[in-house]
DNA sequence: ATGGATGCAAACCATTTGCAGTGTA
DNA sequence: TACACTGCAAATGGTTTGCATCCAT
């Protein structure tokens, strides 16, 4: 659970990005929203459908996916794996990092050792056993810039 | 395109592991092996399967899965995405890092500035604009530890 | 009032699985 | 020869979409 500060914060934050981008703000999309702005997991849809349908019991599980999209295209909202993505497979079992493009979803590799053992908090340890440090840097590709940006 | 030498080093470790894991080295697995070995990008089985039937024409897109989840078994892969997941969000809009359990799948925030704003290295910026550095920690999570192993 | 939003059910598509035939060890 | 492996085709399951209806503006 997130404070309740934090959750009246997101909750204005939502308010103002809906009148702002001009979309309806539907009972739905209210409690949609509050549920996920209030978990501190990332549910996937279904999690997200099944505890919202306790207070609105009509809702639709693909009105849970159209409004969890539509959030994220308006910045509300980050996803832990992107739209239509496929499992993709690496080779490459020497420690290495990634360039993930957001736009088209490749990934490149490179190498950089400073990254390979990064120091990590304290606090991290409490969550389980670490393998592997891997740093991720996100952006757009020189590619999907020329062509689209 | 991967380096000669490097790719016949792969294929040797390749028929390493099948005979230390007791499985056979059939005609199907050599050639899925050798076409990821030898890419440099990450390709979803679909692209596998494509490039794979220039040579084995009867190959079929299961074999090719089967093939490439048997190899991540063995620790001869490893992916982007993991089996059967499902898109997750995430409404936690600050820089943040994550914890990530390789064996359930979920994911634990935690914030370390120190890593908001890595020093990437010249070679990166290569591939496109950046937009995020973020850092993934692989492990096992404390719940899957006490549960089996 | 009226165009965007919802719910339903059907469609989609990547991935997985059962089974009978096939080829490696 | 025996048993693991393959190919086929059908099933699975998360996600998306078409359409008629509904409701926030």
């Amino acid at each position: 659970m997130i404070e309740a500060t934090e959750l009246s914060a997101r909750m204005d934050r939502f308010r103002a990005a809906c009148r702002d981008a001009g979309i309806k703000l539907t009972h739905q999309r209210m409690e949609i929203y509050r549920e996920i702005a209030s978990s501190i997991g990332h549910p996937d849809a279904e999690t997200i459908y099944q505890a919202v349908r306790d207070r609105v019991p009509t809702v639709s599980l693909d009105t849970v996916y159209r409004t969890l999209w539509l959030m994220t295209e308006l910045g509300l909202l980050t996803t832990l794996g992107s739209r239509h993505e496929r499992v993709r497979f690496d080779a490459n079992t020497n420690p290495h990092h990634h360039f993930v493009c957001t736009r088209c979803g490749r990934a490149f590799d490179f190498y950089h050792q400073d990254f390979d053992s990064l120091a990590v908090p304290e606090s991290v340890h409490d969550f389980g056993e670490i393998v592997a440090t891997h740093v991720e840097i996100r952006g757009v590709c020189a590619e999907c810039t020329t062509h689209d940006g």
